[in-house]
DNA sequence: TACCAGGAGAAAA
DNA sequence: TTTTCTCATGGT
């Protein structure tokens, strides 16, 4: 049974840093734990191009524009005219708090709270932007995290977000930047680095794997050669 | 053509 | 309380 360090080892050791959150700003970054929900990356960074090219990439110009303007900005990521609310929403929330610089003032418990009573905010995204924006020592589950961990033998991958998040912080110590590095080792694994598919000869998980099934982004699941 | 992707919330059971 | 449905574009 493996356990999240060696997890941990096995990835950094293939990947190497990552150096995450693919963002320049704080705003682009939680701009885009919003965007991103449900949806991939690629898709995500088409719909920041176009806040960019908006000049929208602000918290002032969100609210200050159209939602329908907005929405139209965000159709690549898809669900356009839901994250358009929600990212207004939070937007609004990061406002009245005065900023990221205002909560950097909160506790972590607190301000993820704040954040889970925003409209649209669920687990993942309060904890990517704990994580990647105030660097708070949580641990950020996604889809390719569940589905790792189900490969891996490791859970069922029904569990509960507190569940999932609660085996890899008793696991290892309790640093924002092991955190950051392993979300992103996951994403990376996750989205298809495991090529090519379906077999994965080159999967550095391969070793740890009971299941011998594919932990890329697709649904492809073929045997391991 | 069909299926799925770094969720979240509302409605239905 | 748990499950199902809705939102939607773009890649494979």
């Amino acid at each position: 049974m493996s356990s999240p360090q060696a997890v941990f080892d096995t990835l950094y050791a293939a990947y190497g840093p990552q150096h995450w959150w693919p963002a320049t700003t704080d705003y682009e970054i939680i701009a885009g734990a919003v965007l991103t929900q449900n949806t991939a990356w690629r898709n995500v960074e088409r719909a920041l191009a176009n806040l960019r090219a908006r000049d929208l990439l602000a918290p002032a110009a969100v609210m200050a524009v159209s939602e329908a303007e907005l929405a139209d900005a965000l159709r690549p990521a898809g669900y356009y005219n839901v994250k358009a609310g929600r990212l207004r929403n939070l937007t609004a929330a990061l406002i009245e708090d005065g900023g990221v610089s205002g909560w950097r003032q909160w506790s972590t418990a607190s301000l993820r709270r704040r954040l889970l009573g925003v409209r649209g905010v669920g687990a993942e995204t309060a904890d990517c932007i704990l994580l990647y924006v105030l660097d708070r020592p949580v641990f950020v589950v996604d889809a390719y995290t569940r589905r790792i961990l189900a490969r891996l033998n490791l859970a069922r991958g029904d569990e509960s977000y507190d569940v999932l998040a609660h085996w890899f912080l008793q696991g290892l110590p309790a640093q924002p930047d092991v955190y950051n590095e392993y979300h992103a080792l996951l994403v990376r694994l996750g989205s298809g680095a495991c090529r090519p598919r379906p077999r994965c000869p080159v999967c550095p998980l391969a070793d740890l794997c009971p299941t011998g099934r594919c932990h890329g982004g697709g649904v492809v699941v073929a045997e391991r050669q």
